[in-house]
DNA sequence: CGCGGAAATTCACATATGTTATATGTTTGC
DNA sequence: GCAAACATATAACATATGTGAATTTCCGCG
């Protein structure tokens, strides 16, 4: 893990254009935004961002890379609770000074960038309507956490994948991490997509080569591309609704 | 459903035990929570509380009953995301004024306690602890609803049924509503819990069984008994750790 | 460039859970 | 107080998914 504190330009926009999306902002707002994070923290693939119980204040928010938060099954198997791209905030604990029992791990090599506890309470006396955004976001995780519950109640393993992949499709999409023809990264091991998704490696294995035979969905080297996402959300029931801030 | 604006005194308690369990509160902040509802909803089983998207504005505190909150299928089936037991805030969506997209219904006969939110707001600037306390409740039922995705993603029918047992008796405990010997209501259909758990009803009632053949639950005419929890509690690996709030 | 280890793929087989059906209580509404 | 609707219980059978193992492909690294 490397430790900075001056940010690449992108990284400051990021974060910002997705508070946009669930609330406006004020320019001075946004500014004070751009300049929340102080510190940058760049890990490589399979680094632990945030380890149970160690917890060193502040909020962490995504820049670049992919993660994943999960639980411990008492065999020592996981369950990944939650896919963070860029843009997200890493975990919520910090809103009621609760700290999340779920470590997060890298996927990819990744930046994360933390915001001073301190530092956020006074933007935020300042500017009410970020800790609007704030909530909204986390109101969007919780939503998102639900969907997936759906898909392990409720969904067969067909599904259960390619409602997966349209939701990474359409959170990767938004912020605009998407090439032409429905082309995205994923840097994820089918055996950890099976640790999301309750699925066995063999049986992720099966299910995409299902996708693929079915032209809805190919994965090959970490790259996915979905050739018709419209069909693969109609044979999946993906409805995206889950993923916004439904105000009126 | 019958709308009063006469509270029985047992319903405010209810919702301020629930806080101070989370959060220490003034003498004047326990008086604000027990005045803050201000009209009550009682609904007979099976009743809707809310309708996914009707949304009258206000906090919806469970004061008496048993709720589930759930989510459509497209073939329509349900998936039950949370049961909602005395002392628990129906939806959390007011925090960031997102309407949750969930419809809520009653499996008893329950009492409801609506909060407008006008009057919330001021309560909370005058005593903050209280908005605290709320808080960390929903940082808790984030946490219940990771539990029932680790349930549902990792472990097989045995432990799905017998952690939901010991979670409920975990929380109606807590409550006040387990009587001596493990004893306590659960007004649930089997059918019910199957769709909380992902399982069909004939595999519910198979495992319910199999929990009965050990002697480790006996589930009756909507009574359960657990003779040795604890023995339950190892067999599933649940840890109750998660329904707390966890401050240093 | 080639080596070593990790992913992906494939196969044969095991099994937990779903499905359909029927019988038997048990509420509930009229 | 009866009848309809619902909840539980049980059985036989179907199937989606898991398991263990072997093979191949890929990728990072020296």
């Amino acid at each position: 893990m490397i430790e900075s504190t001056s940010p690449s330009p992108r990284w400051s926009e990021t974060w910002l254009n997705r508070l946009l999306e669930v609330a406006p902002l004020s320019d001075a707002a946004q500014d004070a935004v751009r300049r929340a994070p102080q510190l940058f923290r760049q890990f490589s693939a399979r680094e632990h961002v945030v380890r149970d119980g160690v917890r060193d204040p502040g909020m962490r928010v995504m820049l670049s890379g992919l993660a994943c938060r999960y639980k411990h099954l008492p065999d020592g198997r996981r369950q990944i609770t939650a896919f963070i791209i860029p843009g997200d905030v890493c975990d919520f604990g910090f809103i009621s000074d609760s700290p999340v029992s779920q470590d997060i791990i890298s996927l990819a090599p990744s930046t994360i960038g933390i915001v001073d506890l301190d530092r956020l309470a006074t933007i935020v006396e300042l500017y009410p309507e970020i800790m609007t955004a704030i909530l909204r976001c986390a109101a969007i995780e919780q939503s998102a956490t639900q969907e997936l519950l759906v898909s392990l109640g409720g969904r067969n393993a067909l599904h259960r994948v390619g409602h997966l992949l349209c939701e990474m499709h359409h959170r990767l999409d938004r912020a605009g991490l998407v090439r032409a023809g429905g082309v995205f990264e994923l840097p994820l091991t089918q055996s950890e997509m099976g640790e999301a998704l309750g699925l066995s490696t063999v049986h992720v294995n099966r299910t995409i080569q299902m996708l693929r035979r079915l032209g809805l969905a190919i994965w090959r080297d970490r790259i996915v591309t979905l050739p018709d996402p419209e069909s693969l959300a109609r044979l999946c029931a993906f409805d995206p609704s889950y993923l916004k801030a439904q105000r009126d």
